[in-house]
DNA sequence: TTTTGAGTTGTTCGA
DNA sequence: GTCGAACAACTCAAA
């Protein structure tokens, strides 16, 4: 007897019904689909922005789905088993289909899912499709993983990725469809506050824009990406990283759009693959070491005498965009301002806290988790250990940014910090002057405050960050 | 097992 | 202003 049941396809970071495994595996038995995305204690978890993108997410993929005849179910549940348990005891589902996730924590949930809906006789099945090489399968001669990058890309590079699917031509509807919560009742933007309407109009929302941007991304910019990325002040960058995170894109289309930039001759693809693999590569590492996204990756480095405290006033005049470094203090206000930061501002930052302020790492991963509309926790944890030295990289030692060096090398016609910095300026631009919208009002501050004097002399936190490396005792 | 070459993204100093 | 060298020593990955 051929089974009409229907099958759950449960969303979670692969907001997207293009090149979906598992919702094409769903569709391809001809069962019915229930699409279900459930808000569980880990997406309550999240930090604000991300949480507030999510909700954009699944307002547009609920669309969708709509457009495609079909729903976007939605649960409030603390537990994530409870919700799938109650819709399968609705809807007579006898099957789970949904993506694979790689972080511990969803780890833990899926398996536990996994084993319980097996244990009572139903289908579970996860498929791929956030990452293009499983973390498991990439290997070194000796059977270990890689803990550098370039070997990690020469590795990856030849072993071909799977062509991305289309969307299923047709998402058969149940019977009857189960209630579905509002979205709006989970209040999924609460702690953006006034934040919310300011950063909204740098977000890409959903697949189809992250598929135009692509092809523009591929069109104009890929060519000089190489150069053009290095400048936080040009539009050099493809911007999908926030796509990439909720899965509104997937990298294997990332891929197939890079490679054929890269057959049409256009030099700087080949750069744009590398940083694809360098998100592979950050999933590679949380897999085989998740404590790289709470201590230390290298040994030893628990020891290093960071300034732990998250309250210092210095750690303030950081997430305020008010160190008097320009470089660092616009970069902090695009974040807060756009929900972004362009990636070489990224590393500005980072340097400048965890070596001129001598300040643990942790402090500013928890602050760009809590900003980040494309906060991913693999990415996010190995930038700033690297950046911090107690992670993945060759020779940090030296390796201190000048933010004023990089300033006239990245930005010297200063087009960057005048879009964002207010202070001090006659006329300042838009951008800048929003983040006084966005910004807590506790703070209080304002576009007509002088701009500050430099909270530590770039040299005075450069030496002090030098000496402190050069008599670690590990 | 040992050896060899290399390691995303920098800065500064002196010629 | 431009350019090359020095800045530690170590770990990693493959030969």
């Amino acid at each position: 007897m051929h089974d009409t049941t229907p099958i759950l396809v449960w969303f979670r970071r692969d907001l997207r019904i293009s090149d979906h495994a598992a919702l094409t595996a769903a569709c391809e038995t001809g069962r019915p689909v229930i699409p279900v995305f459930i808000h569980d204690d880990l997406s309550e978890a999240l930090g604000a922005a991300p949480k507030w993108r999510l909700g954009l997410g699944l307002a547009h993929l609920a669309e969708t789905l709509r457009a495609q005849g079909s729903r976007l179910i939605l649960r409030r549940a603390a537990v994530a088993l409870d919700a799938l348990q109650a819709l399968m005891e609705e809807t007579g589902a006898g099957a789970v289909y949904w993506s694979r996730l790689y972080d511990p924590n969803s780890i833990a949930r899926d398996t536990k899912v996994k084993e319980i809906l097996r244990g009572q006789g139903s289908e579970a099945r996860s498929f791929g499709g956030h990452l293009m090489f499983e973390p498991w399968s990439v290997e070194t001669k000796t059977n270990g993983f890689y803990k550098v990058y370039t070997p990690f890309w020469n590795a990856v590079k030849n072993t071909g990725v799977d062509a991305p699917r289309p969307a299923p031509a047709q998402i058969a509807a149940p019977k009857s469809w189960p209630a579905s919560d509002e979205q709006d009742t989970w209040h999924l933007g609460r702690a953006m506050n006034r934040g919310a309407a300011v950063v909204e109009p740098f977000q890409q929302v959903g697949e189809q824009a992250a598929q135009v941007r692509l092809a523009h991304f591929c069109e104009e910019i890929i060519a000089n990406y190489k150069s053009l990325r290095d400048f936080p002040g040009e539009d050099g960058t493809s911007l999908l990283s926030q796509n990439l995170s909720l899965g509104e894109i997937s990298p294997h289309q990332c891929w197939q759009a890079g490679m054929r930039a890269m057959e049409q001759g256009k030099a700087g693809a080949e750069h744009f693959l590398k940083e694809l693999v360098w998100r592979e590569f950050a999933y590679h590492l949380m897999h085989h070491t998740p404590h790289i996204l709470d201590t230390a990756w290298r040994d030893g480095w628990e020891k290093f005498p960071w300034s732990t405290d998250p309250d210092a006033p210095n750690v303030l005049a950081w997430k305020q965009g008010r160190t008097g470094i320009p470089f660092v203090d616009a970069a902090m206000r695009e974040l807060y301002v756009t929900g972004r930061m362009h990636n070489r501002a990224r590393m500005i930052v980072a340097s400048y806290l965890t070596k001129h302020l001598m300040t643990d790492w942790r402090i500013g991963r928890d602050w760009f988790e809590h900003c980040l509309t494309d906060w991913d926790p693999a990415s996010n944890a190995m930038g700033w250990q690297w950046t911090a030295g107690s992670g993945p990289d060759a020779s940090p030692y030296f390796r201190v940014f000048n933010p004023d060096t990089q300033l006239d090398k990245f930005d010297s016609n200063r087009a960057y910090v005048n879009r964002f910095l207010a202070e001090g300026v006659q006329n300042p631009y838009k951008d800048a002057l929003a983040f006084f919208e966005a910004m807590p009002r506790r703070w209080g501050l304002s576009p007509d405050d002088p701009y500050p004097k430099p909270i530590v002399a770039l040299d005075v936190g450069r030496k002090r960050a030098l000496d402190a490396y050069a008599d670690r005792d590990f």
